[in-house]
DNA sequence: CGGGACTTTGAGGTAGATCAAAAAGTGTGG
DNA sequence: CCACACTTTTTGATCTACCTCAAAGTCCCG
């Protein structure tokens, strides 16, 4: 796994939404940066600072999080590998959430300056970045629905909907047991329950014979009513060929 | 209030955000269009739909919608004169939610391609609407927080909050009362409550003297009180000069 | 003057929170 | 390989913030 691999990632996911000739193409796997490895739930952005290089997650999950002032956690975003996780940063550098690895994570670092100068040389570029950040928000808008709108059952079905489809984007859903590593707690703090509630969530789900997590691993048994019951549409994700 | 009004407001609040030289502001208040008048609560974007216009919002309120299928509606954003409600769909044309007048509202339907035309040329406007559009995310992420983590009382005065901020940016606080025709209705949707809870609520803050709202009008009593109860800091709105 | 949309208040119900504690897993150092 | 500390999962019992249902009151407009 080399350095390039994350950006490799990166713009596979690109392409997945904005056409990109070869020398764009190779423009982003020549970005700059630099590796960084993340121990388990270490901050690697910190709310509030400044920063001048975006992040790209290489291997591991990293989780976007606000809080109150209370101490009240809430995961706005969860990032896998390929996410370019703050490209937002490139045009808004003062961090308004914190980035956090979920478990391990290795980052990419690749500074704004160098993104920046893609886009001004490149209106293509230009403007898959906007998209990617387009697409960004409407999983926002989605997961506001979601949390504010359904009961409890159907968000954490919800989440793990959207994190087998991301995942496995493109690729079979059938490779099951998918890796998983998010807890119980990290869920809750996503889906704006208790650790408690999730863990009754995740047992009525498991009885429904609809999906099974044990061992940071996960089983979907029942794709079609795990989607039923999370009145979940993948569309909006915008993994698809099409817009 | 000629069709180029909206341009205007728009340009302004372009202008809050990024540098824009006079070549580049020229050329958003050159922007073809046209205007259209809703009468109040009509969809004038739906859900799904594949759109080739963008809506700057002239007069009025507009709210962004999606809801579940059991019918239950939740507000994801609420747009006020100078936004373009959907600058998002020039990269992503396919609607996710749907945009709706609260109440009257005048919009200027600004064709897409004009838009990226503009973004092709210019690598200044470029940035500029992919910033807007990151500090919508912003906007969503913080939502995201408040609806997700704090109690209802802190639901509806951040809200008030930010209405108040964005609506007078700039402008003094002092011009009371304010208009503000969102029905009880229409903030529950927004925070995820019922308007029978917004009700108390509201009759709450009323009662600890922070606000008033009568006849769609507002009047803030004691700012710092309805501040310390929201919760609300007014960074992410990015209505500053600086970042 | 009548009808529709919005506001206000009351009474009672419930989804999910809170509190508490045991069980299971994970890692570290001796 | 075991002992210890720490984190995560699981379950039970209780509580409460907010919802639901219902109805009266108010405002607005034709």
């Amino acid at each position: 796994m080399t350095s390039s691999h994350g950006l490799t990632l990166w713009l596979k996911r690109l392409r997945l939404r904005s056409a990109l000739d070869d020398i764009d193409a190779a423009a982003i796997l020549a970005l700059p940066g630099q590796v960084q490895r993340i121990s388990g739930s270490r901050d690697f952005v910190k709310m509030g600072e400044r920063v001048d290089h975006a992040c790209l997650i290489v291997s591991g999950l990293a989780g976007r999080f606000s809080q109150t002032l209370g101490g009240d956690r809430q995961i706005t975003a969860v990032h896998i590998p390929g996410d370019m996780a703050d490209l937002h940063s490139v045009v808004l550098s003062r961090a308004a959430t914190a980035l956090q690895g979920l478990g391990d994570v290795t980052i990419y670092r690749v500074p704004h300056d160098a993104i920046k100068a893609l886009a001004m040389a490149s209106p293509a570029l230009a403007e898959a970045f906007w998209r990617d950040c387009v697409v960004d928000a409407a999983v926002l808008s989605e997961w506001q629905l979601v949390n504010g709108r359904l009961p409890a059952l159907a968000k954490v079905a919800h989440l793990i909907c959207e994190m087998v489809c991301r995942l496995t984007a493109g690729g079979q859903k059938s490779t099951m047991p998918l890796d998983f590593p998010l807890t119980q707690i990290q869920l809750g703090d996503a889906t704006s329950l208790t650790s408690v509630h999730v863990n009754r969530m995740l047992r009525e789900l498991r009885e429904q014979g609809a999906v099974e997590m044990k061992d940071r691993q996960l089983r979907v048994h029942d794709w079609s009513r795990l989607v039923a019951i999370a009145e979940f549409d993948p569309a909006y994700l915008h993994l698809g060929k099409g817009d």
